[in-house]
DNA sequence: CTGAAAGCGCTTACAG
DNA sequence: CTGAAAGCGCTTACAG
């Protein structure tokens, strides 16, 4: 393997010095240099295939071009390649790489990561956690730009980016009202915690927004997953008076809401609404009929977050909150009442 | 913020020379330093919270401690993000760090990309696809040793890391034999590729060392999603001579089985054994009952190519194909035939 | 309009 | 057992 040539190289086939040939070649401000000289040198660096040495560059101008993305739990979600995408995405935009190092949630492990990542002088840091919950960011990253993604900060003033849960739901109600239901149920997670407070704040001052009744008995609290949902549904539909819509706090309850129903031959649409949260991939697409959902915009969060920190870098204020709209999916699992 | 400590603070405050700090942190092998002096220069790197600066150290060492992460579409699917926690999982631990690159498929955002990590000085590069098929490797990667993740190079003596998709295939066949299927179907794609040849290929294998007659009318194309897979199962349920079991070549075309089953009161698994592959996130869990399926080990994938890549980087020989087992997913879906 | 020189922060033979 | 010096490949004031 023959060595990468250098800036020496192209400035002796050009027949000029290296210096000129920094400044040609990234179009230095406020430098002038004969259009017949940056000709001669544009075609010397394509002849040699020159490609700049990152590490020397970033050692003369303190700058590296590459961003960093701590996950806790990079897999294990289908959404968490959404939000590496988004960032990675507005990241090149702006003309920076993304370095990726996944912690497993272990303290230890993510100092070590992050001493790392400083070593390879990222200019700033894009802190992700796979759902939206509370964090303290470590000691280790004390000094770096650092935006939070689907995160929000204990304490202190930094950007995080989260989704608009309250809209959302607030939204899935709306859309339920609007199609004439007034007796809606909320069936949610058996935990408090942002995702959830919020969805369920939304839910309530839609209601109260349409004048309905909080009826306590249509909140109902489960554990997160189809078997809870399904729990849930059989406790709302057994009951005297049952709702004629469910919005459930995610995809997973919902599919638990689909299941009850058909054991009770209660027909959805027809007979009963479901709007669901997160719009889960392949799930909501995939249950007969499509599940109506309220989409969590991972990809979008990522592009944001990496815009914030970016321009962050570029001088501007931390922004704090950041909210990203849950757009309603609508597929067919929420329809008018009977008459 | 005050500026960061450089390696000769660190060795003012020892009181050396900024050579034995760094053969003192660095551990050189051959290095006679004596001990009060090792423990000085420790402390006094703790003190000042020193972090060497990999650009200054790349620039001497010619290496850069990073590896390259290729993807032409990260997300879309919930693989991609095992894929690439695996790679990175593993790079860690060889003590690399993983830069991460979205081509989007598209040639010239590709080309620029490996241009930008090159310059970055990555080491190696893992190149990925999303779905198992045969790439060729674009020029600009040239020179620079790469492995491929998920995708077969169309020529060329690369390391490749795939799945065992045969063996996969086999593996159900195998364990539908064993309940004591006779009369067992595969569903595939329409259209030929790597991963449907050779689920193909092991299906045959093994009905054929059971000495089973390969029946024609029992292997049905259509579009892999759950509308092909219902499309399909509506064929051969709806035939004189149905089936006892059915698989099928992912787990959305299972999907459909299910559905095309429910729809003529078929049973799963009493009157129909269903064995999907991929093992879908979340879908093959949620379906009533529990689809059994062949897992595609995406994240062990990520883990054995970023291995291979290594242990090229460290002087060793490309080793070609690279299969990886896919693991056999007992969920409910398959069950003896009626006797 | 172009070139010579210094310096970014390390590591590595080499002297002593 | 430890230090002085050169050099990795760039960029950036500064001279001319």
């Amino acid at each position: 393997m023959t060595r990468r040539p250098r800036i020496r190289d192209v400035a002796e086939l050009a027949g000029v010095a290296p210096s000129t040939v920094s400044v040609v070649l990234n179009d230095t401000a406020g430098a002038r240099v004969a259009g017949s000289t940056r000709d001669r040198v544009r075609a010397a660096a394509a002849e040699l295939g020159y490609v700049p040495n990152s590490f020397a560059r970033g050692l003369r101008t303190r700058r590296s071009g590459t961003l960093a993305f701590i996950g806790d739990v990079i897999a294990t979600t289908p959404y968490a390649g959404e939000l590496i995408q988004g960032a990675q995405e507005a990241a090149w935009e702006a003309g920076y790489l993304l370095m990726l190092v996944n912690t497993g949630g272990d303290a230890q492990l993510e100092e070590r990561a992050v001493r790392a990542l400083r070593r390879q002088q990222v200019e700033g840091a894009l802190y992700a956690t796979m759902y939206h919950r509370a964090v303290t960011l470590p000691e280790v990253l004390d000094g770096l730009p650092t935006v939070l993604l689907d995160a929000r900060p204990v304490s202190g003033t930094a950007t995080f980016v989260v989704p608009d849960e309250q809209a959302g739901a607030e939204d899935a109600v709306e859309e339920l009202v609007r199609l004439g239901h007034r007796r809606i149920a909320f069936v949610r997670d058996l935990h408090d915690g942002p995702a959830v407070d919020r969805r369920q704040r939304g839910y309530e001052s839609r209601l109260a927004a349409h004048g309905l009744e909080l009826d306590e008995r249509l909140v109902v609290r489960e554990r997160s997953d189809s078997a809870g949902g399904e729990r849930a549904a059989a406790v709302l539909l057994d009951a005297p008076d049952p709702p004629t819509a469910v919005f459930t706090f995610n995809d997973q309850m919902a599919i638990g809401v689909y299941r009850a129903a058909a054991a009770r031959g209660v027909r959805i649409p027809q007979d009963l609404s479901v709007i669901g949260f997160d719009d889960l991939y392949v799930v909501s697409s995939e249950l007969t009929p499509g599940l109506t959902t309220m989409a969590l915009p991972h990809r979008e969060m990522g592009r944001l977050a990496a815009r914030a920190l970016i321009a962050e870098l570029d001088g501007g204020e931390p922004t704090g909150e950041q909210l990203v709209p849950c757009p309603l999916v609508r597929r067919g699992s929420a329809a008018p009442p009977h008459p």
